[in-house]
DNA sequence: TTGAGATTGTTCGGGTACGAATAATATACA
DNA sequence: TGTATATTATTCGTACCCGAACAATCTCAA
């Protein structure tokens, strides 16, 4: 998963392409691992919890978002998702065609749709959410104790940038 | 980018819908904040850098792997770029469109396909990622200095967990 | 040397993923 | 009262994304 490179022989290839040029290799690591660690995270959960309830990874997030919140407006899902308002509408689409969610339109205001979950949908959450946390138990488990709570903290940290701009 | 609602809460929210289930929510503000993290920050770089050259950031993971390794195999491009097979035929259709890499077939092994970069394509990346690299100082300044190396460690630490399964 | 098994890249089908354009609705101001 | 402006979800076009099935190629033992 993190290919057959080291990070060692990854600095040395590059500061050779770029020998010219002053470059910060610790920010370089940073958005580098964070990627990876990201999607091994993901492609691991959606194999071991979510494949077999046929649900994509962004399918489960939206449903969570849901869950959460119901009944909630596409514009609040689709930000507590991370994902535009354009993916959300095929989202929706799918777990509505799975029977897991319904839209409703608002009736205080005619442009807002509601989310709400199916009897069916809720019975999902409450069966694999548990389960999903126990592979993040697992998942964590390399990082030592001590470390977590500041591991989140500065992932905030480098989500705070973003918001700002 | 994060949302309308804090952690506090969503923790909240979640105790009451499944207040009967024992959870770790450390390790899940751990995985959540990874991918607002990833999400956000891959959003951040395409629009601040890789929108005006109209590459995806897929393309320029591809793009960037090949010019650290070229030539090199597709193979070894998909694992290094965290990306699978499919998915890196259709992105290197798409960056031999452009004209910023090539397929070659491999003379030893039939079965091996090398990518190599253009002209065009070693142009690019040394224009790119300079910039690109910036971005990234920027985003980890709200990190503190002397964190910043624990941090890659730890998110090391999270893909090394999947890499062994 | 031939044929079973492994490895590699592509194709296929279905589902995200985004920005831009659009249609429907609501608001504000003249 | 009406009309410009803003806000919302959807549609559209293009590109990614994966697993599974596939065809081509290689390996190695009988």
């Amino acid at each position: 998963m993190t290919g057959s490179h080291t990070l060692v022989e990854t600095e040395a290839r590059v500061s050779h392409r770029l020998s010219h040029m002053t470059l910060d290799f610790e920010a370089m690591a940073v958005t580098h691992n964070l990627f990876r660690a990201a999607s091994a995270v993901r492609n691991h959960l959606e194999r071991n919890v979510l494949s077999e309830s046929g649900l994509s990874w962004t399918a489960f997030v939206v449903l969570w978002v849901t869950w959460i919140w119901e009944p909630v407006e596409t514009r609040v899902v689709a930000l507590e998702s991370g994902i535009s308002k354009a993916t959300l509408t095929g989202v929706l689409s799918t777990l509505e065609k799975l029977d897991f969610a319904v839209r409703t339109r608002s009736p205080e205001d005619g442009r807002r749709v509601l989310v709400t979950l199916t009897d069916a949908g809720r019975a999902l959450m409450e069966e694999l959410f548990p389960a999903f946390n126990l592979q993040e138990v697992d998942l964590v488990s390399h990082v030592p104790v001590e470390n977590r709570t500041e591991l989140a903290t500065m992932l905030r940290q480098l989500i705070s940038y973003t918001e700002q701009a």
